[in-house]
DNA sequence: TGTCTATCTGAACATCCGTTCAATTCAATC
DNA sequence: GATTGAATTGAACGGATGTTCAGATAGACA
Protein backbone atom coordinates (compact mmCIF):
# COMPACT_ATOMS: atom_id res chain seq x y z
CA UNK A 1 0.00 0.00 0.00
CA UNK A 2 1.25 3.26 -0.96
CA UNK A 3 2.07 5.94 1.33
CA UNK A 4 3.17 9.76 0.90
CA UNK A 5 4.77 11.06 3.87
CA UNK A 6 2.31 14.03 5.26
CA UNK A 7 -0.53 13.46 2.33
CA UNK A 8 -1.56 10.09 2.99
CA UNK A 9 -3.53 11.30 5.86
CA UNK A 10 -5.58 13.63 4.05
CA UNK A 11 -7.24 11.52 1.94
CA UNK A 12 -7.70 8.68 4.91
CA UNK A 13 -8.81 11.12 6.76
CA UNK A 14 -11.92 12.68 4.99
CA UNK A 15 -12.49 9.20 3.91
CA UNK A 16 -13.61 7.56 6.99
CA UNK A 17 -15.95 10.75 7.71
CA UNK A 18 -17.50 10.17 4.53
CA UNK A 19 -17.44 6.38 5.09
CA UNK A 20 -19.13 7.04 8.81
CA UNK A 21 -21.54 9.72 7.16
CA UNK A 22 -22.90 7.06 5.00
CA UNK A 23 -22.85 4.14 6.76
CA UNK A 24 -24.58 6.03 10.43
CA UNK A 25 -27.21 6.89 8.00
CA UNK A 26 -27.75 4.09 6.80
CA UNK A 27 -27.67 1.55 9.65
CA UNK A 28 -27.98 3.92 12.45
CA UNK A 29 -24.79 4.97 14.80
CA UNK A 30 -24.96 2.04 17.50
CA UNK A 31 -25.56 -0.10 15.14
CA UNK A 32 -22.34 0.49 13.08
CA UNK A 33 -18.78 -0.87 14.01
CA UNK A 34 -15.68 0.49 14.12
CA UNK A 35 -14.54 -2.32 12.02
CA UNK A 36 -16.79 -1.98 9.79
CA UNK A 37 -16.61 2.02 9.16
CA UNK A 38 -13.00 0.86 8.47
CA UNK A 39 -13.22 -1.90 6.31
CA UNK A 40 -15.47 0.61 3.62
CA UNK A 41 -12.49 2.86 4.01
CA UNK A 42 -10.16 -0.10 3.18
CA UNK A 43 -8.40 0.33 6.59
CA UNK A 44 -7.62 -1.28 10.02
CA UNK A 45 -9.45 -0.56 12.96
CA UNK A 46 -6.78 0.60 14.42
CA UNK A 47 -5.93 3.37 12.29
CA UNK A 48 -9.27 5.15 12.76
CA UNK A 49 -8.05 5.93 16.01
CA UNK A 50 -5.48 8.10 14.10
CA UNK A 51 -8.39 10.93 12.83
CA UNK A 52 -10.56 10.74 15.93
CA UNK A 53 -10.12 9.97 19.59
CA UNK A 54 -13.35 8.06 19.48
CA UNK A 55 -16.51 6.83 18.25
CA UNK A 56 -18.57 9.33 20.04
CA UNK A 57 -16.22 12.22 18.63
CA UNK A 58 -16.53 11.16 15.08
CA UNK A 59 -20.33 11.24 15.20
CA UNK A 60 -20.46 14.90 17.11
CA UNK A 61 -17.39 16.06 14.64
CA UNK A 62 -20.18 15.17 11.32
CA UNK A 63 -23.27 16.85 13.51
CA UNK A 64 -21.33 20.10 14.15
CA UNK A 65 -19.66 20.59 10.71
CA UNK A 66 -23.08 19.65 9.17
CA UNK A 67 -24.50 22.29 11.74
CA UNK A 68 -22.09 24.74 11.04
CA UNK A 69 -22.50 24.35 7.13
CA UNK A 70 -26.07 24.41 6.90
CA UNK A 71 -26.14 28.02 9.21
CA UNK A 72 -22.93 29.05 7.22
CA UNK A 73 -24.90 28.42 3.64
CA UNK A 74 -28.20 29.93 4.92
CA UNK A 75 -26.64 33.29 6.26
CA UNK A 76 -25.32 33.65 2.49
CA UNK A 77 -28.36 32.61 1.14
CA UNK A 78 -30.91 34.73 3.00
CA UNK A 79 -32.61 37.52 1.12
CA UNK A 80 -35.99 39.00 0.85
CA UNK A 81 -37.76 42.01 1.89
CA UNK A 82 -40.58 40.86 3.01
CA UNK A 83 -41.25 38.12 4.97
CA UNK A 84 -43.59 36.12 2.11
CA UNK A 85 -40.23 36.31 0.23
CA UNK A 86 -38.28 35.39 2.88
CA UNK A 87 -39.96 32.82 3.94
CA UNK A 88 -40.13 31.63 -0.10
CA UNK A 89 -36.16 31.92 -0.06
CA UNK A 90 -36.09 30.32 3.16
CA UNK A 91 -38.47 27.00 2.15
CA UNK A 92 -36.05 26.95 -1.37
CA UNK A 93 -33.30 26.99 0.42
CA UNK A 94 -34.04 24.41 3.14
CA UNK A 95 -35.65 21.82 0.48
CA UNK A 96 -32.63 22.33 -1.40
CA UNK A 97 -30.31 21.47 0.95
CA UNK A 98 -31.98 18.40 1.74
CA UNK A 99 -31.53 17.19 -1.72
CA UNK A 100 -28.14 17.87 -1.67
CA UNK A 101 -27.03 16.56 1.88
CA UNK A 102 -30.11 14.54 2.78
CA UNK A 103 -27.20 12.20 4.96
CA UNK A 104 -25.77 14.84 7.04
CA UNK A 105 -29.42 16.00 7.77
CA UNK A 106 -30.98 12.91 8.51
CA UNK A 107 -28.11 12.34 10.58
CA UNK A 108 -29.03 15.01 12.54
CA UNK A 109 -32.05 14.28 13.21
CA UNK A 110 -32.10 10.71 13.81
CA UNK A 111 -28.55 10.30 16.48
CA UNK A 112 -29.28 13.29 18.50
CA UNK A 113 -29.96 11.07 21.43
CA UNK A 114 -26.88 9.02 20.73
CA UNK A 115 -24.88 12.24 21.79
CA UNK A 116 -23.15 12.61 25.17
CA UNK A 117 -24.92 15.10 26.78
CA UNK A 118 -22.93 17.82 26.06
CA UNK A 119 -22.10 17.02 22.87
CA UNK A 120 -26.08 17.28 22.54
CA UNK A 121 -25.99 20.73 24.11
CA UNK A 122 -23.66 21.89 22.03
CA UNK A 123 -25.87 20.83 18.42
CA UNK A 124 -28.72 21.62 20.28
CA UNK A 125 -27.77 25.51 19.96
CA UNK A 126 -26.90 25.26 16.64
CA UNK A 127 -30.14 23.81 15.92
CA UNK A 128 -32.19 25.89 17.66
CA UNK A 129 -30.09 28.87 16.26
CA UNK A 130 -31.47 27.60 12.49
CA UNK A 131 -34.70 27.34 13.89
CA UNK A 132 -34.95 30.81 15.07
CA UNK A 133 -34.30 32.37 11.88
CA UNK A 134 -37.57 30.71 10.34
CA UNK A 135 -39.40 32.01 13.70
CA UNK A 136 -37.98 35.55 13.40
CA UNK A 137 -39.77 35.22 9.73
CA UNK A 138 -43.12 33.52 10.52
CA UNK A 139 -43.06 36.34 13.47
CA UNK A 140 -42.40 39.39 11.10
CA UNK A 141 -44.85 38.09 8.98
CA UNK A 142 -47.49 37.69 11.58
CA UNK A 143 -46.69 41.08 12.64
CA UNK A 144 -47.09 43.01 9.69
CA UNK A 145 -50.40 41.16 8.70
CA UNK A 146 -48.81 39.22 6.04
CA UNK A 147 -49.16 35.84 7.84
CA UNK A 148 -51.71 34.19 10.40
CA UNK A 149 -50.20 32.31 12.79
CA UNK A 150 -52.07 29.87 15.67
CA UNK A 151 -48.92 30.18 17.61
CA UNK A 152 -45.53 30.85 16.51
CA UNK A 153 -43.17 28.56 18.04
CA UNK A 154 -45.98 25.52 17.00
CA UNK A 155 -46.06 26.89 13.18
CA UNK A 156 -42.14 27.28 13.34
CA UNK A 157 -41.67 23.73 14.19
CA UNK A 158 -45.00 22.24 12.20
CA UNK A 159 -42.95 23.92 9.29
CA UNK A 160 -40.06 22.35 9.46
CA UNK A 161 -41.28 18.91 10.25
CA UNK A 162 -43.29 19.10 6.99
CA UNK A 163 -40.09 20.16 4.87
CA UNK A 164 -38.27 17.53 6.95
CA UNK A 165 -41.16 14.92 5.26
CA UNK A 166 -39.04 15.28 1.89
CA UNK A 167 -36.07 13.73 3.43
CA UNK A 168 -38.23 10.26 3.88
CA UNK A 169 -39.32 9.80 0.35
CA UNK A 170 -37.75 11.83 -2.35
CA UNK A 171 -35.41 9.26 -3.21
CA UNK A 172 -38.27 6.94 -4.66
CA UNK A 173 -40.38 9.26 -6.94
CA UNK A 174 -37.82 10.16 -9.61
CA UNK A 175 -40.28 11.53 -11.83
CA UNK A 176 -40.72 14.82 -9.80
CA UNK A 177 -38.37 17.13 -10.85
CA UNK A 178 -36.45 18.83 -7.90
CA UNK A 179 -38.00 22.36 -9.03
CA UNK A 180 -41.39 21.08 -8.69
CA UNK A 181 -41.07 19.63 -4.90
CA UNK A 182 -39.51 22.85 -4.29
CA UNK A 183 -42.81 24.91 -5.57
CA UNK A 184 -45.11 22.54 -4.10
CA UNK A 185 -43.29 23.12 -0.37
CA UNK A 186 -43.78 26.22 -1.38
CA UNK A 187 -47.42 26.35 -1.95
CA UNK A 188 -48.04 24.00 0.94
CA UNK A 189 -45.83 26.49 3.31
CA UNK A 190 -47.70 29.19 1.99
CA UNK A 191 -50.99 27.97 2.95
CA UNK A 192 -49.84 27.00 6.41
CA UNK A 193 -49.29 30.46 7.06
CA UNK A 194 -52.73 31.90 5.61
CA UNK A 195 -50.51 34.19 3.23
CA UNK B 1 -40.61 -14.35 44.49
CA UNK B 2 -44.17 -15.59 44.63
CA UNK B 3 -45.42 -17.67 41.56
CA UNK B 4 -48.48 -18.66 40.56
CA UNK B 5 -48.69 -21.32 37.90
CA UNK B 6 -50.51 -20.16 34.65
CA UNK B 7 -51.42 -16.70 35.86
CA UNK B 8 -47.85 -14.68 36.38
CA UNK B 9 -46.62 -15.42 32.69
CA UNK B 10 -50.11 -12.98 32.28
CA UNK B 11 -48.04 -10.47 34.24
CA UNK B 12 -44.34 -10.82 33.02
CA UNK B 13 -45.21 -10.95 29.54
CA UNK B 14 -46.62 -7.78 29.07
CA UNK B 15 -44.08 -6.28 31.29
CA UNK B 16 -41.64 -7.02 28.84
CA UNK B 17 -43.25 -5.40 26.25
CA UNK B 18 -44.18 -2.36 28.03
CA UNK B 19 -40.34 -2.17 29.57
CA UNK B 20 -39.06 -2.79 25.54
CA UNK B 21 -41.26 -0.64 24.51
CA UNK B 22 -40.01 2.37 26.67
CA UNK B 23 -36.61 1.73 26.50
CA UNK B 24 -36.20 1.18 22.80
CA UNK B 25 -38.01 4.54 22.75
CA UNK B 26 -35.83 6.32 24.44
CA UNK B 27 -32.67 4.99 23.57
CA UNK B 28 -32.89 3.01 20.56
CA UNK B 29 -33.30 -1.06 19.76
CA UNK B 30 -29.71 -1.13 18.72
CA UNK B 31 -28.10 0.51 22.39
CA UNK B 32 -30.94 -1.62 24.50
CA UNK B 33 -29.26 -4.90 25.56
CA UNK B 34 -31.56 -7.73 26.56
CA UNK B 35 -30.33 -7.94 29.91
CA UNK B 36 -31.21 -3.92 30.15
CA UNK B 37 -34.95 -4.98 29.72
CA UNK B 38 -34.76 -8.17 31.84
CA UNK B 39 -33.75 -5.70 34.83
CA UNK B 40 -35.77 -3.17 34.16
CA UNK B 41 -38.83 -6.44 34.34
CA UNK B 42 -37.04 -7.38 37.63
CA UNK B 43 -35.96 -10.49 35.96
CA UNK B 44 -32.76 -12.13 34.62
CA UNK B 45 -31.87 -12.15 30.73
CA UNK B 46 -32.93 -15.69 30.13
CA UNK B 47 -36.27 -15.52 31.25
CA UNK B 48 -37.21 -13.24 28.38
CA UNK B 49 -37.05 -16.21 25.90
CA UNK B 50 -40.27 -17.40 27.69
CA UNK B 51 -42.01 -14.60 25.36
CA UNK B 52 -40.23 -13.91 22.67
CA UNK B 53 -37.89 -16.22 20.42
CA UNK B 54 -35.53 -13.45 19.77
CA UNK B 55 -35.14 -9.53 20.29
CA UNK B 56 -35.48 -8.73 16.37
CA UNK B 57 -39.24 -10.54 17.23
CA UNK B 58 -39.49 -8.26 20.39
CA UNK B 59 -39.17 -5.04 18.26
CA UNK B 60 -41.35 -6.33 15.20
CA UNK B 61 -44.27 -7.81 17.76
CA UNK B 62 -44.13 -3.99 19.42
CA UNK B 63 -44.29 -2.16 15.55
CA UNK B 64 -46.75 -4.35 14.21
CA UNK B 65 -49.37 -4.53 17.44
CA UNK B 66 -48.86 -0.67 17.25
CA UNK B 67 -49.99 -0.80 13.28
CA UNK B 68 -52.81 -2.94 14.13
CA UNK B 69 -54.67 -0.75 17.13
CA UNK B 70 -53.40 2.22 14.53
CA UNK B 71 -55.33 0.53 11.87
CA UNK B 72 -58.41 -0.49 13.92
CA UNK B 73 -58.74 2.75 16.07
CA UNK B 74 -58.76 4.74 12.77
CA UNK B 75 -61.32 2.68 11.47
CA UNK B 76 -63.86 3.00 14.39
CA UNK B 77 -63.23 6.82 14.22
CA UNK B 78 -63.23 7.80 10.83
CA UNK B 79 -66.58 9.81 10.19
CA UNK B 80 -67.76 12.97 8.23
CA UNK B 81 -69.80 13.40 4.71
CA UNK B 82 -67.52 16.01 3.17
CA UNK B 83 -63.85 15.80 2.40
CA UNK B 84 -63.21 18.65 4.59
CA UNK B 85 -64.87 16.95 7.64
CA UNK B 86 -63.50 13.86 6.93
CA UNK B 87 -59.81 15.50 6.84
CA UNK B 88 -60.99 17.55 10.23
CA UNK B 89 -61.31 13.87 11.97
CA UNK B 90 -58.20 12.23 10.50
CA UNK B 91 -56.32 15.49 11.60
CA UNK B 92 -58.00 15.47 15.68
CA UNK B 93 -57.65 11.63 15.32
CA UNK B 94 -53.96 11.52 14.42
CA UNK B 95 -52.94 14.20 16.57
CA UNK B 96 -54.84 12.73 19.47
CA UNK B 97 -53.03 9.31 18.65
CA UNK B 98 -49.82 10.66 18.79
CA UNK B 99 -50.40 12.13 22.33
CA UNK B 100 -51.90 8.75 23.63
CA UNK B 101 -49.32 6.52 22.42
CA UNK B 102 -46.20 8.85 21.39
CA UNK B 103 -43.72 5.67 22.39
CA UNK B 104 -45.55 3.39 20.01
CA UNK B 105 -45.40 6.37 17.24
CA UNK B 106 -41.77 7.17 17.92
CA UNK B 107 -40.42 3.96 17.81
CA UNK B 108 -42.71 2.78 14.58
CA UNK B 109 -40.66 5.78 12.20
CA UNK B 110 -37.46 5.28 14.11
CA UNK B 111 -36.80 1.82 14.05
CA UNK B 112 -37.71 0.82 11.00
CA UNK B 113 -34.72 0.44 9.93
CA UNK B 114 -33.82 -2.43 12.38
CA UNK B 115 -36.16 -4.57 11.10
CA UNK B 116 -35.06 -7.94 9.30
CA UNK B 117 -36.30 -7.18 5.58
CA UNK B 118 -39.31 -9.35 6.03
CA UNK B 119 -40.37 -7.67 8.85
CA UNK B 120 -40.13 -4.32 7.78
CA UNK B 121 -42.04 -5.39 4.42
CA UNK B 122 -44.97 -6.40 6.94
CA UNK B 123 -45.36 -3.38 8.95
CA UNK B 124 -44.50 -1.41 5.52
CA UNK B 125 -47.52 -2.59 3.98
CA UNK B 126 -49.80 -1.31 7.46
CA UNK B 127 -47.91 1.79 7.21
CA UNK B 128 -49.02 2.32 3.69
CA UNK B 129 -52.70 1.32 3.92
CA UNK B 130 -53.14 3.89 6.81
CA UNK B 131 -51.17 6.83 4.49
CA UNK B 132 -53.70 5.74 1.95
CA UNK B 133 -56.80 6.82 4.18
CA UNK B 134 -55.67 10.19 4.12
CA UNK B 135 -54.41 9.76 0.50
CA UNK B 136 -58.57 8.66 0.01
CA UNK B 137 -59.29 11.73 1.89
CA UNK B 138 -57.69 14.81 -0.53
CA UNK B 139 -58.17 12.65 -3.76
CA UNK B 140 -61.76 13.02 -2.56
CA UNK B 141 -61.47 16.70 -1.99
CA UNK B 142 -59.43 17.47 -4.86
CA UNK B 143 -61.63 15.78 -6.96
CA UNK B 144 -64.66 18.08 -5.92
CA UNK B 145 -63.17 21.32 -5.51
CA UNK B 146 -62.99 21.59 -1.95
CA UNK B 147 -59.30 21.06 -1.76
CA UNK B 148 -56.53 22.14 -4.36
CA UNK B 149 -53.48 19.82 -4.15
CA UNK B 150 -50.12 20.86 -6.14
CA UNK B 151 -49.75 17.04 -5.97
CA UNK B 152 -51.77 14.23 -3.94
CA UNK B 153 -48.91 11.81 -2.64
CA UNK B 154 -46.97 14.49 -1.88
CA UNK B 155 -49.59 16.65 0.15
CA UNK B 156 -50.05 13.64 1.44
CA UNK B 157 -46.71 12.75 3.27
CA UNK B 158 -45.96 16.18 3.77
CA UNK B 159 -48.44 16.19 5.84
CA UNK B 160 -48.34 13.43 7.83
CA UNK B 161 -44.90 15.00 8.28
CA UNK B 162 -46.51 17.94 9.25
CA UNK B 163 -48.62 15.93 12.01
CA UNK B 164 -45.51 13.68 12.72
CA UNK B 165 -43.70 16.88 13.93
CA UNK B 166 -45.96 17.01 17.53
CA UNK B 167 -43.81 14.24 18.60
CA UNK B 168 -40.31 15.68 18.46
CA UNK B 169 -41.38 18.58 20.96
CA UNK B 170 -45.34 18.08 22.46
CA UNK B 171 -43.38 17.73 25.89
CA UNK B 172 -41.68 20.62 26.28
CA UNK B 173 -44.86 23.20 25.95
CA UNK B 174 -46.79 22.38 28.76
CA UNK B 175 -48.29 25.62 28.54
CA UNK B 176 -50.67 23.90 25.56
CA UNK B 177 -53.71 22.02 25.92
CA UNK B 178 -53.93 19.05 23.46
CA UNK B 179 -56.92 21.34 22.34
CA UNK B 180 -55.23 24.00 21.56
CA UNK B 181 -52.74 22.19 19.72
CA UNK B 182 -55.16 19.64 18.29
CA UNK B 183 -56.75 23.07 16.59
CA UNK B 184 -53.89 24.38 15.37
CA UNK B 185 -52.69 21.71 13.37
CA UNK B 186 -55.85 21.66 11.99
CA UNK B 187 -55.50 25.09 11.28
CA UNK B 188 -52.38 24.70 9.48
CA UNK B 189 -53.55 21.34 7.79
CA UNK B 190 -56.53 23.12 5.92
CA UNK B 191 -54.43 25.60 4.81
CA UNK B 192 -51.95 23.65 3.42
CA UNK B 193 -54.53 22.00 1.09
CA UNK B 194 -55.83 25.93 0.30
CA UNK B 195 -59.54 24.79 1.79
C1' DT C 1 -48.07 -34.35 52.26
C1' DG C 2 -46.10 -35.22 48.08
C1' DT C 3 -46.02 -34.65 43.17
C1' DC C 4 -46.27 -31.86 39.17
C1' DT C 5 -45.28 -28.20 36.17
C1' DA C 6 -45.08 -23.42 34.80
C1' DT C 7 -41.72 -20.02 35.76
C1' DC C 8 -37.31 -18.34 36.43
C1' DT C 9 -32.26 -18.45 37.61
C1' DG C 10 -27.33 -18.67 36.99
C1' DA C 11 -23.84 -19.91 34.48
C1' DA C 12 -21.97 -20.68 30.32
C1' DC C 13 -21.39 -20.16 25.03
C1' DA C 14 -19.27 -17.94 21.03
C1' DT C 15 -18.90 -13.63 19.15
C1' DC C 16 -18.67 -8.98 18.91
C1' DC C 17 -17.50 -4.37 20.74
C1' DG C 18 -14.35 0.09 21.32
C1' DT C 19 -9.84 0.93 22.17
C1' DT C 20 -4.65 0.52 22.82
C1' DC C 21 0.02 -0.10 21.31
C1' DA C 22 4.41 -2.25 20.00
C1' DA C 23 6.00 -3.53 15.67
C1' DT C 24 6.09 -2.80 10.73
C1' DT C 25 6.02 -0.52 6.31
C1' DC C 26 7.67 2.64 3.03
C1' DA C 27 7.97 7.51 0.75
C1' DA C 28 10.83 11.30 1.58
C1' DT C 29 15.08 13.20 2.87
C1' DC C 30 19.98 13.37 3.61
C1' DG D 1 22.02 3.75 0.22
C1' DA D 2 21.11 4.84 4.96
C1' DT D 3 18.07 7.30 7.99
C1' DT D 4 13.80 9.25 9.42
C1' DG D 5 9.16 9.51 10.72
C1' DA D 6 4.33 9.51 9.34
C1' DA D 7 0.85 5.95 8.35
C1' DT D 8 -0.82 1.56 9.23
C1' DT D 9 -1.06 -3.19 10.89
C1' DG D 10 -2.17 -7.04 13.81
C1' DA D 11 -2.79 -8.75 17.94
C1' DA D 12 -4.45 -8.17 22.19
C1' DC D 13 -7.39 -6.04 26.20
C1' DG D 14 -11.55 -6.29 29.22
C1' DG D 15 -16.10 -6.25 28.78
C1' DA D 16 -20.78 -6.53 26.59
C1' DT D 17 -23.72 -8.88 23.44
C1' DG D 18 -27.76 -12.35 22.14
C1' DT D 19 -28.92 -16.77 23.20
C1' DT D 20 -29.17 -21.55 25.37
C1' DC D 21 -30.20 -24.77 28.93
C1' DA D 22 -29.76 -27.78 33.01
C1' DG D 23 -31.31 -27.06 37.32
C1' DA D 24 -33.74 -24.55 41.17
C1' DT D 25 -38.13 -22.68 42.87
C1' DA D 26 -42.64 -22.60 44.44
C1' DG D 27 -47.77 -22.44 43.63
C1' DA D 28 -51.45 -25.85 42.21
C1' DC D 29 -53.35 -30.17 42.58
C1' DA D 30 -53.74 -35.20 43.98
Amino acid sequence: MARKTGSHADITGPAIKASALRLFARSGYAAVSMREIAGDVGVRAGALYLYTPDKQTLLFDLLREHMEHLLASWTAAKSGATPLERLETFVHFHVDYHFDRSDEVFLSYMELRNLSPDNFGRIEVMRRRYEAELEAILCDGDASGAFHLPDLRVTTRAMIAMLNGVLTWYREDGHLSRDSIRKMHWQMARGMVQA
